[in-house]
DNA sequence: AGCACGCCGACT
DNA sequence: GTCGGCGTGCTC
């Protein structure tokens, strides 16, 4: 018997291999096959009589059985089609492949004091177990320092396996207090309404503003779904939302979930990768990646804040929106699709009205009050005088304060002496200041302009812009020396269940954070949210610049003000005028929706085209790019571009856009059926520039 | 993706 | 004279 194998390359075609007779295989198993000079794991997607193959065939030499469902191998075939991606490659980076559990933190099983009872029992016949317990007691979690204390490695297994010790499932260490929730109205027709859908494949847009109860309806309806044997998926767009969808979630359904994301350790990856496979996981919770997982009976699908990018995988292949798989899944497997957002994707909410979602509105807020937002000039300052006086007054009374940078820094936009951000003329994009010719480029056309004058007041002399974390974070140290201050962005991802647990307990009176911060983290002692530089993320060079202002101030607006102390967001903005940060000021969607809606439609950007990002590397990007340009002219496609974008690790790159209809995918497909290794195909790109 | 093979600059 | 830079090409 032949296999035809998936592997871990980017070349598309799978390999032919002899399946020798004391070994059977079945499509989706895991294989171990020699290949070239070492050996890889594989996965079976074909089994033939007769190789395809003309060349010597060697052995099938292992194999360790099913490693997903025929359903679920479709799946991914489907994606790595949709992302140009060979599917060995897509398979071996969204199948887990087999690996060990091995705890990576413990923590006590048992109450502090009992534990401290039992080691000083063991602290005469073992000693080691005892400076275990000890370490623990003293805030150490890590396994890999507690296996350098004397013996400690030893003494750690026999505690986990006594029960003493379990191995730490969360990256965090959250803890909620009990409360019994009552939906109101609105909450309880919407969870009839996707009780309803569950089976059937339909979906829905759960709208309503921060605190207005959107998760505890995603949870009423897995319990549902759970009553009629029914599994569910619960997908947050960030790692550090997780702990607390996961101990509400474990609250409302009576037993913890599993949990499910990419930063989770292998081994712990692999088995509820595999619980799912036999049936025994009932509900998870994770980031994208989880969308995947082989849930049997799949009865919904939830993505809490749906508009938020982190949903869509860009950095690396296979390219996909968690949204788009829970949909395909939809499709194939018939789950309801729940999407939740205070600001939804402009494209959902326009699906919405187009009748493709229902639309589920919960109009009143259950949790705190809703925020008083402010808007104040940034001027020259990190932090203008108005936000330093509203930090001074809440933490004279005792109040959090969280300050918010989107950290996008990274783009160079140039801003005008009025204060407006440069665009191009033609898509209306904001121009990026590059180095190297000093000159102003559109990421979005191509056009490099370097005689621009303000098409507002004919000023031709700009000012550069880009503030990071860092400073913020120094200049509020500098200005409220007696305040703790903590930092969390991408820097201090390592420390952030440290400092979550630390704002937790109320230790950081200033918490300074970037992008994940924002999102739906629930901290009763935050009273003012700062967001310091809402003009930044105006001036991305995207045209979902706006869209992504909009859900910061929103998503921040939920921040504040959750416990008993009434609430207070100040938003630093030069421009308080713009409309996506006016109708946020004043947390009115519709209004927001309905310009952003006009502006898609004028310039033909999404939902009223579809677009394929194409980004050529190498040393001439730009020539290669052209010439594709060229032939994709020839053939018919409407395509922008080529522009050059920054150069990434030193290695120049140029970007193209193709714009089409819904089914420009599929004609790309066909007129690119390899796509050459120096080219990245991302359809449908939530970060353009 | 690896890893080999292959053809040109600075070193024991 | 070699060690080694990373450019192309192949792996059932």
């Amino acid at each position: 018997m032949i296999a035809r194998v998936a592997l871990p390359i980017p070349r598309a075609a799978p390999f032919d291999y002899e399946v020798p007779p004391h070994l059977s295989v079945a499509v989706g198993d895991r294989v171990w096959v020699p290949f070239g000079t070492r050996h890889v794991w594989g996965i079976v997607v074909g089994v033939a009589d007769e190789p395809t193959f003309a060349g010597r065939l060697l052995p099938v030499e292992a194999t360790t059985g099913p490693s997903l469902p025929a359903s679920t191998l479709d799946l991914i075939k489907q994606i790595s089609d949709l992302s140009f991606v060979g599917l060995g490659l897509a398979l071996a980076r969204l199948a887990p492949p087999p690996s060990r559990a091995r705890a990576r933190e413990v923590e006590l099983a048992l109450p502090p004091d009992t534990a401290v009872r039992i080691s000083a029992t063991l602290a005469s016949r073992a000693p080691a177990q005892a400076r275990v317990i000890i370490a623990i007691g003293e805030g150490v979690t890590g396994a890999a320092e507690l296996r350098q204390l004397p013996g400690g490695g030893r003494a750690m297994g026999t505690l986990l396996h006594k029960g003493i010790l379990r191995p730490r499932r969360l990256p965090f260490s959250y803890q909620e207090e009990e409360k019994t929730i009552t939906l109101n109205s609105a909450q309880r027709a919407a969870v009839e309404a996707i009780q309803a859908g569950i089976g059937s494949g339909k979906k829905y847009l759960v709208f309503g503003p921060p605190g207005s109860g959107k998760t505890e309806v995603y949870l009423r309806s897995v319990a549902e779904g759970l009553a009629r044997a029914k599994t569910s998926l619960l997908l947050a767009p960030e790692v550090s939302l997780l702990p607390q969808l996961w101990a509400r979630a474990g609250r409302v359904l009576g037993s913890p979930p599993e949990t499910y994301f990419g930063e989770l350790p292998p081994g712990e990856r692999w088995r509820t990768w595999h619980g799912a496979l036999r049936g025994e996981v009932r509900c998870a919770v994770g980031t994208r990646s989880a969308v995947f997982l082989p849930l049997r009976d799949l009865g919904l699908v939830a993505l809490d804040e749906e508009g938020e990018p982190a949903y869509k995988q860009e950095d690396m292949a296979p390219y996909y929106h968690a949204r788009a798989v829970a949909e395909l899944r939809a499709a194939r497997e018939g789950p309801a699709v729940v999407l939740g957002a205070a600001a939804p994707a402009v494209e959902t909410f326009y699906r919405a009205t187009q009748g493709e979602l229902e639309l589920l509105s919960l109009p009143d807020r259950v949790v705190g009050a809703r925020p008083t937002v402010s808007v104040a000039p940034r001027g020259d300052a990190v932090i203008g005088p108005i936000l330093q006086e509203a930090i001074h007054r809440h933490l004279g009374k005792r109040g959090q304060v969280l300050l918010f940078l989107n950290r996008l820094g990274f783009y160079t936009g140039a801003v005008c002496r009025c204060r407006s951000i440069l665009r191009c003329p033609d898509c209306e994009i904001p121009l990026v200041f590059h180095l190297a010719d000093r000159a102003l480029h559109c990421h979005t056309c191509g056009k490099a302009v370097r005689d621009l004058r303000c098409p507002s007041c004919g000023e031709d002399r700009f000012h550069l812009f880009g503030v990071g974390t860092e400073r913020v974070e120094h200049e509020a140290r500098r200005l409220f020396p007696s305040a703790t201050v903590a930092r969390l962005d991408a820097d201090t991802v390592r420390d952030r269940d440290r400092i979550l647990c630390a704002v937790a307990k109320g230790k950081i009176q200033i918490l300074v954070g970037a992008q994940m911060v924002g999102k739906g983290l629930d901290f009763p002692g935050i009273s003012l949210v700062g967001i310091v530089n809402a003009d930044q993320l105006l001036s991305t060079p995207d045209f979902r610049a706006g869209e992504r202002t909009y859900q910061l101030i929103a998503g921040a607006a939920g921040r504040a003000g959750r416990g008993e102390r009434p609430g207070e967001v100040v938003v630093q903005s030069d421009q308080p005028g713009y409309y996506a940060i006016r109708s946020a000021l004043e947390a009115d969607y519709a209004a927001f929706y309905a310009e952003e809606l006009g502006y898609r439609e004028s310039l033909r950007y999404p939902p009223f085209a579809r677009l394929v990002r194409m980004i050529a590397t190498g040393r001439d990007a730009e020539a290669k790019a052209g010439a594709l340009a060229e032939d994709l002219l020839g053939r018919r496609f409407e395509v922008l571009g080529p522009a050059r974008l920054f150069p990434r690790r030193g290695i120049p790159r140029a970007q193209l856009l193709v714009r089409g209809r819904g089914d420009v995918v599929d004609r790309l497909a066909e007129a690119l059926p390899q796509p050459p290794s120096w080219l990245k195909v991302d359809p449908d790109p939530m970060w353009l520039g």
